[in-house]
DNA sequence: CAAGATTGAGCCCTCAATCTTA
DNA sequence: TAAGATTGAGGGCTCAATCTTG
């Protein structure tokens, strides 16, 4: 009887499982979202995240951490955006020192054609393949571990608006 | 009572805790396999599936497919690793349009002694944080999401070695 | 011509340094 | 001095084109 290697364990493969689901669902409604909206999944991430926020505007900072992306990183996908008129920069009156990204009408617009057609892929990747009860159990699941690890992503609130 | 807009959909809400907890536990345990082991997320993926595999050996493109990486992007990865003396290159008798990636002793020996404590790091964030049921109710469902978007990933066992 | 692998060009991200304001 | 945002330099990836072998 062989002995089970580290290289087997089965911690990684649970994370492994994770790695991969992650990453195929990304390539593949990424490829969608493109073809269908002409939108990147870290452009429509932003958007998205604009437009479920208060005044459809966020601290860069804020928004910064909510993607996972550094605030360098983060200036430069809102240059983008913002030369492509989805996003535009406007300064805080209380903190000259920031700014807030805010969503445009046209990317307003924008994100909303998306939506519909993005949801029905999420459905038929990933949603639709589990039960009822498995996605209340998925949901439970991840959150633990997103609370534990994920340290800015959607638990602060945004700031107050100044 | 506030209509429920599209924006706030509860499908979004479910794939953006997948997203987050990946990112999130990514991002932790990069930082501390850096740190500890001197490698990458990348580098150590690569050395992981060679030592999992018959040989510690796998052609390029099956440990392209499993990475989710080009081909391109994998002969980037292995130029690299070659270099660190972890991986050799190895032509393949049978197809001489392929080749192999082998795992050096060096590699090997520099995998084995990464993965004590990498599973430590895995266990206090992410695995410790769930019952035995919800680990295995876990695996379940990003099996069935992991089977259904990541075309090649692990499921092609290694081909026969030539 | 198709498949496996590599190369050149270009995009997007990070790190470190800088500028402005609190 | 610290915090927010930006810029320059550099790394790693993808796409398209190329080379070799089947």
């Amino acid at each position: 009887m062989a002995m089970a290697s580290p290289v087997d364990d089965e911690r990684l493969t649970l994370a492994g499982l994770l790695f991969e689901a992650n990453a195929g669902l990304v390539n593949e409604l990424s490829k969608r979202l493109e073809t269908e909206s002409g939108l990147s999944t870290q452009w429509f991430g932003v958007m998205l995240r604009l437009a479920r926020s208060p005044g459809q505007r966020l601290r860069m900072t804020d928004l910064a951490a909510q993607l996972t992306l550094t605030s360098s990183g983060l200036t430069r996908v809102v240059d983008r955006l913002e030369e492509a008129g989805y996003v535009r920069r406007e300064t805080c009156p209380s903190d000259r020192r920031g700014s807030y990204a805010a969503l445009t009408p046209s990317g307003k617009r924008k994100i909303e054609s998306a939506l519909p057609k993005h949801l029905d892929d999420l459905d038929e990747c990933f949603i639709s393949l589990l039960t009822d009860r498995e996605r209340r159990d998925l949901e439970k699941a991840l959150r633990k571990v997103r609370d534990a690890v994920y340290p800015q992503g959607l638990v602060n609130g945004p700031r107050a608006a100044c």
